[in-house]
This record gives structure tokens, C-alpha cells and sequence, in this order.
DNA sequence: ACAAAAGTGTTCAGCCTACACCCATGG
DNA sequence: CCATGGGTGTAGGCTGAACACTTTTGT
């Protein structure tokens, strides 16, 4: 969709004063790393709107799966954001008047919205994002190196950093920022990383293995010295009905 | 507001396309109960629309005092809502024209809604509902006896029935049901209730006074033979940030 | 041979569990 | 004085924490 339909046709395609918004979260470098897209100077969480007949876990899928293009997201409700005067006024016209198109203040755009927020786990080596509709760069920041970002933006991803920190002491989730093999030590070092801790190594893989939903396979072959790790899998269980992230 | 503003003004003042339920649920008897309205002959939860210059936590917080009259309510977001074809047509219309008003389809009531659930834990014997704008009759509804409801709202009582399970476990809320002062084997009981599952007497008591959080007062005059238990009551802590339960 | 990395075992403390016991009170 | 109900103590088992030990492998 170009930008002028985008801003025509917005209003009859979309439900108004409601839009998505997705922290995407992905593990590289001993970190953890959150995927932004830059418009205009500033940054902002990949997002969209629903469609008038689209259910809004749908929506949520439709819009992670146009961003990173896998087909087995994991997505998860995040919060409601919902200020009385949440609008981007200033960040759109900034936008359209640079663009070069004529921005209109009586437009849908520039309107109060309330945005559902989501988060998702990545395997941050298996997801390619690119550069799509208006956004002019993408990047994966550290939390603790958060760019400029628009309006509430910054505190939608901080909330989910926490939430993430809480769900991972009940959830087995974390694998899904992890590639689909994985060893011991690199699950040991995600969650110390995730909980901001130190976490005993000799405990940490009797509690990972007695859960029994990993499967050990072959060693890997590495060229550091001392022992070679196993590497590990996730168990495919039986699927129980996934409800698509919206709790 | 009456009916005629209502269905005329509605879209005025409200966000389209959104709507709030509230889950309020108390605890009598021995048992959870949650609180519906009847409209015609099916029941529902109480609920409201999102003023367009009213944030979303002060929306929840508007239509639960407005409903009970409590000033400190405990409020916690649940989930949303938003499938493709959650519109009330069926429903309204029937209700419209029972009671002789002229029913519009091309009105704002009769479109999609999203909606953002929430509960609440409330003291069941300091709250008054009373029948308010449209509906005809409240009443208090166990979870195993409810009634047949508009649309999707039973599985959304459901889900905060599941949701509360699940939060007794680590947060400690549940006083919220109860009065000011309580004794020990009544909040023992309730918190069977909730878990649906016996729980060790002893064993609650020590974990509930190592908390902290519990005031020991003078024993309860009482008629019934045996020892009489103590009163406890909830320390004042200091504020800790509401969020107004948008969490 | 040694250092580094991975995997496993051992011990101790703390918590959960189940039950037993004591105390208070009304009939 | 006994039945009933509330409050507390105690022995056993399980789990988590800290640390030690063994194995593997590159240098």
C-alpha cells in the first residue's frame, strides 16, 4: 500500500483509534536485542492496525508475520495503552510534510489511539526484517540502549522486558529466541541474561532436563577448548490448542 | 443519560468499536459469585464505552464506581475480546424494540466491538448494585450456575475465573473479597474456594502470618462452641504506584 | 600436562506436608 | 466433661543452593 491510499483509504479498511503494536525480541550476542524501525529522526515498535473484519489476534499474527516472515509466531498479549491523549500529531505531520505528500489534520492518522501491545520471541538468526511501507531503517536495540522512540513507545517495550522477566520463571518459552538446536550452556546463558542474575549451572540443567521437554541429540563439534556440549531440541508435543497469544 | 441519547449521542462521546466489561466478582455463602445485568432475557456483564477523552483505566475505574459506588476499587485487566464478528445485533435490536424505541441498524451500537475485559474482587456485603440505564435486574451468579448471557461474555466470566486461580497463587489480592476484618479460618475457606482443592490449616496460617502483611486484632465475640478465632485486618502499606489495575 | 569447558554428584538448609497436640468455649 | 473449633508444634520428605569432583579436549 503507497502512502497517499494509506492515508485515503486507512479509515475504511481499518478499525479507527485502535492499532497494534509488537516488541519483538530477539538473543544475539549475549543480549538481549528489541527490533525498531526509524521514521522520520526517531524510532517506533512495528505495528498496524485491524482490519475490519479481521479478528485482532489475527491482526497481531498478520502484522509479525509481514515484518519477520515466519509461519509459527509466538505472540503473546502484552498490555493496553490507552492515555487519554495518545496521538502522533507531531511525529506524522513531521513525516508526510517531509515525504513531500499533503498531510491532513482532520485524517484518521491524526487521531487518540489505544494500542494493543503484544510481544514476541525470535530466533533473531532466522528472521530477516526489511525495510517496508514508510519506515526508512530498521535495527535490534539493546534495552539498555534504547534510541529516541515516539510518544509511550519506549515504555510499551520496558514494560515487556519486565513481563518477560516474570514469565520466564513459570513459562518454558525461552527457546523460542533460541535456534532450533541449541546447547546447555547457551540456554544457561539466555536465562542469566533474562533474569539480569547469576544462575548455578549444575541446578540449572537438572531443572531444564527434569522438565523433560528437551531432547538430547549429538554433540557439537567446536573448536574451543574443553568438552564438547550436547546439543538440545524441543520436544514436539502434541499441540494444545493454541489461542494465538491472546491472554 | 436515557435511551434516546444514548443510541443518538453514543458515537459522540464514545470510541467507536470499543467497549469495557468488568468480571466483578465477590464471595458469599461460601462461594464465588459474579455480578450480571439481565436486558431482555439474556444476562451480561456491566459494562460501558470509553468517553474520547478518557483514558482506558479511567473508563474501567468510572463504570466499576459507578456500578458499586467504591471509592478504592481493585481493578486488574483480564484480556481482550476482538473477534471479527463480535457485533450485538440480535440482542439490541430485541431490546429496542421491547421497549418501544426506534432501533437504527446503521447505528453506532450496531458494529463490531472489541472489547477490554477486566475483574474485580469486591467485598459482596459493602456493595449495593443497583438497576442503572438499561438493565432491568442484577444478581450475584455462582460460576457453576450461570445463566444464559449475550454473546462471548460467559466464556469471558470463565476466563476470569481461570485467570483468578492462577493469580491467588502468587499475588495476594484475595482480602479484596472479604471485609475490613477477617479471621483466619475464613480466609482459609475462601482461598479453598477459589483453588477448588484442601488446603492444610496449619500450614495456611504460618504462611499467611509470615507475610507480614496481616494485622492480629482482638479475638471475635462469637456463638458457636469452640475457641474464638482472631480478627485480623490488612496493614496499611504505603501507596506503591497504583496503575489502576492496567496491568 | 595443563587449562578451560561441560556434565554430574554431594551435602546442607529451608520449606512443604501431614498430622498431632493443646487451648478455649458452649452445651 | 465432652464435643467442637481455633491455634501451634513437630517429624519426614522434597526441593533448591552452593560447591566439589570428573570428564573431555585444545594448546
Amino acid at each position: 500500500m503507497d502512502l497517499k491510499n494509506f492515508l485515503e483509504q486507512g479509515f475504511d479498511c481499518f478499525l479507527p483509534n485502535l492499532s497494534i503494536d509488537l516488541v519483538i525480541i530477539g538473543y544475539d550476542d549475549n543480549a538481549l536485542k528489541c527490533l525498531l524501525l526509524r521514521i522520520g529522526d526517531k524510532w517506533l515498535l512495528p505495528g498496524g492496525y485491524i482490519g475490519r473484519d479481521e479478528s485482532v489476534p489475527d491482526a497481531a499474527v498478520r502484522i509479525l508475520q509481514h515484518r519477520t516472515g515466519i509461519e509459527e509466531p509466538h505472540l503473546k498479549f502484552l498490555a493496553v495503552f490507552g492515555d487519554s491523549n495518545r496521538r502522533f500529531t507531531d511525529e506524522w505531520r513531521a513525516f508526510w510534510e517531509k515525504s513531500g505528500q499533503e498531510w491532513k489534520e482532520d485524517s484518521w492518522l491524526n487521531t487518540r489511539f489505544i494500542t494493543l501491545a503484544y510481544y514476541s520471541l525470535v530466533d533473531i538468526r532466522n528472521i530477516f526484517p526489511a525495510v517496508h511501507d514508510f519506515d526508512e531503517d530498521f535495527g535490534w536495540f539493546n534495552f539498555d540502549g534504547l534510541p529516541d522512540m515516539w510518544m509511550d513507545h519506549k515504555s510499551i517495550v520496558l514494560e515487556a522486558r519486565n513481563r518477560l522477566k516474570k514469565d520466564i520463571k513459570q513459562e518454558e518459552l525461552t527457546y523460542n529466541l533460541l535456534p532450533d538446536q541449541f546447547t546447555m550452556p547457551e540456554l544457561h546463558q539466555l536465562h542469566e541474561t533474562i533474569l539480569e542474575t547469576k544462575l548455578d549451572r549444575s541446578r540449572f540443567q537438572k531443572k531444564m532436563l527434569s522438565t523433560g521437554m528437551f531432547e538430547r541429540l549429538p554433540k557439537r563439534q567446536q573448536e574451543t577448548p574443553g568438552s564438547n556440549p550436547f546439543q538440545y531440541s524441543v520436544k514436539k508435543q502434541p499441540e494444545k490448542g493454541s489461542n494465538n497469544g491472546n491472554e
